[in-house]
DNA sequence: ACCTATTCATAACC
DNA sequence: TGGTTATGAATAGGT
């Protein structure tokens, strides 16, 4: 029916198919509709266009779920009873798994062991041996790098003061400025910075008090 | 379509009802089958007569609960009763307590804890210790009780020794007796028995040497 | 179940 | 996507 016959095969061109599941779809929908009326029929329509996009019909006074559960007291097969077993599978798969990490668990910490031959044992203590190891050379690091940040806030803190030392002087020396009319020279300002603070380009190792 | 216009609503007559679902419901698997043809889309229609009498259209390629399960993912909606949807929440529980003991085994095989708060290193090293002192003493337990059996199999081993010296001495008292007719007291008999094994009651830890 | 006048759906085109 | 139209398909009513 359209200004030609055509042929029932899958349409090639691909705005021509998309065009015409859009007209068939709506069609089809239709009649759906028209025969839940006319003969008080229930109906559901799902469809999935080659995009994998859904549209669907239900006819009223119904939902998908109650015609599927009439579907299935009615035709005896199947929809969802093998959905509900291999869930059950799956429990069972993961309950098991869930036991074996229990125990393996409980053994880690020291439970229930009373039983175990003392191969287990020994490989129970090669873990937890490792595991500690591994733990406290983890710990070492942290320390360590807490150290080293210590030593940092450290110079910080000696660099902070130095600074606040420099201010105070600055504004001494300002105020005194101020009082006298006389200007001190930067080269004794740099004499006032201590040692350690003093750059020693390329000697970083270099002793101060050697 | 047809020799004349008709409403869309009821057909009262039942007769002219079921002829029309009839033709109607051969019309609509028909599109269905083209449309899918055409279009390679997935359809599925599932139609009750008023009676009840079910008749259904799935696209070839696919089935009823794939469209479902699709259907499902796609809208979001569930079909599935609540028996359903509490097996799924199982799994998920299941999963997430995997997941837990999963990352609490590796903690304590001392894998993937660079990125641990040390408060958290702590409790591990705790739990790893107190696995490990409880694990050795049950290990020295069993080597004690090693230690208990094999003293115990020396004391059988004396035992055994006796008997057999003893049947040894039966034996020759035996013959002897045979030769000569001579018959030699219990009292004798039991004067050959080492120390050890005579009965010492109420006094188990007496020292023999004292 | 078949027939056919009639209505309807839609293919092609815009 | 939406509208138009010529055409083939679907089907209402009758047999």
């Amino acid at each position: 029916m359209g200004r030609g016959k055509i042929e029932i095969k899958r349409i090639e061109n691909s705005t021509n198919r998309q065009v015409t599941f859009s007209k068939r779809r709506n069609g089809i929908i239709k009649k759906a509709k028209e025969i839940s009326v006319l003969c008080n029929a229930e109906v559901s329509v799902v469809i999935f266009s080659s995009a994998g996009k859904l549209y669907e019909f239900c006819s009223p006074r119904t939902t998908l779920p109650k015609m599927l559960e009439k579907y299935q007291n009615n035709s005896g097969k199947k929809l969802w009873d093998a959905k509900h077993e291999s869930l059950q599978v799956e429990i069972d798969r993961l309950k098991k798994e869930n036991d074996n990490m229990q125990i393996e668990l409980r053994h880690l910490r020291g439970e229930d062991i009373g039983q175990l031959p003392p191969k287990e044992l020994i490989a129970i203590e090669e873990v937890l041996q490792n595991g500690l190891t591994t733990l406290r050379d983890k710990q070492m690091d942290f320390w360590r790098m807490l150290k080293r940040n210590g030593k940092m806030m450290e110079e910080e803190n000696k660099m902070l003061a130095f600074r606040l030392h420099q201010q105070d002087v600055a504004m001494t020396v300002g105020m005194r400025d101020l009082e006298l009319g006389y200007h001190q020279n930067d080269r004794e300002f740099h004499q006032q910075m201590p040692m350690t603070f003093r750059v020693q380009p390329n000697h970083p190792n270099l002793q101060e008090n050697k």
